[in-house]
DNA sequence: AGGACGATTAACT
DNA sequence: GTTAATCGTCCTC
């Protein structure tokens, strides 16, 4: 049976941790990939400056804003696709994202979707190599995770916390850098690395002007 | 209507 | 260590 909503519907900081050895699930395009969460990342509220609803509800993030146990699906860089968990109480924009994971079923599948991972713990090693491995895109944002007909179930979660839980500061973001929102599993090797985000010079400013 | 930028990845020096 | 790829979303005219 699916996780149940009640145990997702919690603060993105409280879930985050908690679904560190969960596993996901995904019947997509007929194969089912299973993948055991090692690492994930907080994002809280309208008020967090690093998540995608610090300016409110549009359309990209109204799933962030609904219920708990939904998927919030987005697009990025131009061509990757990454999945969050929903977390928190209705009308609350909360949400964690899946950073990486231990393919535990369906591995010949997911070798298919990423030619490009050498090894096994390279597989779902990252949020958008996570998503290719599960098959996922656009059309699941919004996917009810605790409805066992869905094509993506979140099949268990942990009664209790590891001891090999570990946080620090999240991954690829440029503000909000000092919030200890990553969380991962001491050990594992699908544990994405550590890229401190950089702010990217805006393409207005000006360099110091070295000319004569 | 136009432009900046991104919760990334792979390939390269 | 560096950088290109590539386009949806959001902000500013």
């Amino acid at each position: 049976m699916p996780v149940e909503r009640g145990r997702l519907a919690v603060p993105a900081q409280v879930l985050a941790p908690r679904l560190l050895g969960g596993v996901l699930v995904s019947m997509v395009d007929g194969v089912e990939v299973a993948v055991r969460l090692t690492e994930v990342e907080a994002y809280e509220g309208t008020e967090d400056p690093a998540s995608h609803a610090f300016r409110g509800l549009t359309a990209r993030t109204a799933v962030m804003f609904g219920p708990a146990g939904h998927l919030y699906c987005y697009f990025t860089y131009g061509m990757h696709w990454c999945a969050n968990v929903v977390a928190g109480s209705d009308g609350q924009a909360a949400a964690v994202l899946l950073r990486g994971g231990e393919v535990v079923r369906g591995a010949d599948v997911a070798r298919g979707r990423r030619p490009a991972a050498r090894v096994g713990h390279d597989l779902a090693r990252g949020p958008a190599r996570l998503a290719t491995c599960l098959g996922l895109g656009r059309g699941h944002n919004g996917l009810d995770i605790c409805d066992q007909q869905a094509a993506v179930v979140l099949e268990s979660m942990p009664g209790r916390r590891s001891s090999r839980v570990r946080a620090g500061p999240r991954v690829g973001i440029s503000v909000a850098q000092e919030r200890p929102w990553r969380f991962w599993l001491d050990g594992e090797r699908s544990v994405s690395a550590f890229r401190p985000g950089g702010r990217r010079q805006r393409a207005g400013a000006r360099q110091t002007d070295t000319r004569e």
